[in-house]
DNA sequence: ATGGATTACGGGCACGTGCCCGTAAAGGTA
DNA sequence: TACCTTTACGGGCACGTGCCCGTAATCCAT
């Protein structure tokens, strides 16, 4: 049975310095107006007493409001995926708004790299005390990273990573280790004269997320010695007229495909292709909790489905601002997401 | 653009109904002492509003702590698994100590059903404002239940779920989906030949929850009509020799078991068994994020894991009763967990 | 010595709510 | 009318911290 021994607060500390509780205060916030002698004496207190201060109190009384931003792509016609950390990031705002949080969210068009720089203009206009990014673009993102710095604004990345920039934060997946994972599921009951097709459907040319999940997919294949070939399409366009016109010519140079692995949430529309042209016993792998893709789990032609918690990842990022910010508390600087797999029979209990 | 109007809070209230803020306090706590008319009054202006208290305040005006119990079964020798649950009711308390709350802890042993008779009577008479609790006894549960409706305590249930009784709410799994996804991957690559083996290993007999996930993983071969033939194992004692002893009495009897289920996280003992007596080719699932379980997903012994976030069982069932006695908030009454899949792949990602 | 600037500190109000205590008004009894 | 009880309400302090404002003390330049 021990006693927390946090009976008073700055009022204790001023007692036993023989100071004023606004001396201890200017101490605390390392303000200017104490002299060396006082201060090492406050802070020797402070440290033996390990006291910690009640935000209860310290958000009620201060009146400046920390205001956070959050800078993510809109949600557009070819992928609602944004959704989920858009609504995560909604539900941190709620729980932060009565401490005294306001969150403003900008919104990008993935494909237009200027709607990317002009809304971080505006977020560093703003004047916010921490923000939450996804760097889709990487140079863009090191521009914006090195005016942070200067400012000495914190910012995190969610759900993918630029590394060697000094974020606070790193919230996502672990993209390599994500593939490995399909790899593995893909290749869980697939006999070993099949080929496996992976297949990447993206505008974007220096989206560069997909290489690092392909990257850990062929190393599942090296680590267990896997016999089957690989065979790989890269897909420019979205639409499904393009998708079927390469798959089909995919497949009909290779015969023997028994699976196929698609690197981004776009897996729908393979699997449209799939059950459309009757080939629903390949198995299909892909990512991301979308409706389009729970549809085709449920329909069969989609095995399994990679999720990474992207509502997750908006909570958890704005809340690691917070706490950075409010109470500030150390943070990990990596924080991989689990690697979810979703399937037919437990997609319904799935928390994004 | 829209603002929200709260820029007051009681004051507001009490400037607009010509009232002192005493008496808005005791409309919005809903004590005696002010006349119907005022009342209605008041409570109009509070409605129209849409007023919402200041938490922080609150808390710290109020000098009364809330105070909260968990009563869950202790870490035996046979399972470390309640001390997830345990870790995230600490974790939980952690965040609401400085909101004024208080959290004890009461711990029974699974195999003596006196002990969790006794802790109920502690946490009965402990006078605490809310109660997370196990229900591995169901009459005990019962009893324990109309006593707290008798007091009006709240209280919510964790990890299994006894339906019928008035509790707050049930965070934990469906154990029938739960078992539905044991069968499905646990079929996933199995030979239609090959015989399917249920273990439930237990030394509590009135144990329900094994019973739901064999029902579950039973209709799911009716639901796909599988072919495999299924063969079943009750196994009273937990020890290893024991368990050897049994499972090599019926692998004797059945040549081409290809698939192996645990029901519980004692799937490990069967991890042994299976790679003392060189039968690793058997598939092999069964449940929880344990240590020895891991040990074997990583030795390629157990093929997957099914796990229910224990963890977050305990920190959400906490922040449940929280949530309610503090903001009085609406709580989802079924609050099923995810069921997730853990493999060696992804297993160092996962959080309980 | 006088004045002004700077440093080092204390007093005290404010944040929004909880709640104790005091009291005027209304009602009841002899 | 005098006295007591009950009802209905207001005043005001407290919670622990933030921070504005005032001021004694020290220092420096005339």
């Amino acid at each position: 049975m021990e006693k927390e021994n946090e009976l008073f607060g700055v009022k204790e500390i001023a007692r036993r310095a023989n100071v004023s509780t606004a001396t201890v205060d200017r101490v605390l916030h390392n303000r200017t107006g104490v002299s060396e002698k006082t201060k090492a004496k406050i802070n020797a207190i402070i440290k033996e007493m390990d006291y910690q201060p009640n935000i209860l109190a310290s958000r009620l009384a201060s009146k400046k409001i920390i205001s956070l931003a959050a800078l993510i792509p809109d949600v557009s016609e070819e992928t609602d995926f944004w959704s989920a950390p858009l609504n995560g990031i909604r539900r941190a705002e709620g729980e932060m708004r009565q401490y005294g949080v306001q969150v403003q969210v900008f919104l990008f068009d993935l494909n237009d790299k200027d709607s990317f720089s002009e809304q971080i203009r505006h977020v560093l206009e703003g004047g916010f005390h921490g923000i939450l990014i996804s760097p889709s673009f990487i140079e863009e993102t090191k521009k914006f990273a090195s005016e942070c710095a200067r400012r000495k604004i914190p910012y995190l990345f969610i759900d993918s990573d630029i590394p060697g920039l000094h974020s606070l934060a790193y919230i996502g997946p672990h993209l390599r280790k994500s593939g490995y994972v399909g790899a593995k599921l893909l290749t869980y009951r697939l006999e070993p004269a099949k080929k496996v097709l992976i297949i990447n459907i993206s505008k974007e040319i220096d989206n560069f997320n997909y290489l690092e999940i392909e990257d850990g997919f062929r190393a599942y294949f090296n680590d267990n010695n896997q016999p089957n070939e690989i065979v790989r399409i890269d897909i420019r366009e979205t639409d499904y007229q393009s998708v079927a016109r390469h798959l089909t010519y995919v497949f009909h140079l290779n015969k023997d495909i028994g699976a196929a692995f698609v690197t981004n949430s776009r897996v729908h529309t393979v699997a449209s292709f799939l059950k459309n042209s009757h080939r629903t016993h390949v198995s299909l792998i892909g990512y991301d909790f979308v409706k389009e893709n729970v549809d085709y789990l449920e329909d069969n032609v989609i095995d399994f489905l990679i999720c990474h918690r992207p509502d997750d990842q908006g909570y958890r990022g704005m809340m690691t601002l917070y706490q950075t910010l409010v109470m500030n508390a150390p943070v990990a600087k990596q924080n991989y997401m689990p690697i979810d797999i979703v399937t037919k029979e437990n997609y319904e209990f799935y928390q994004n």
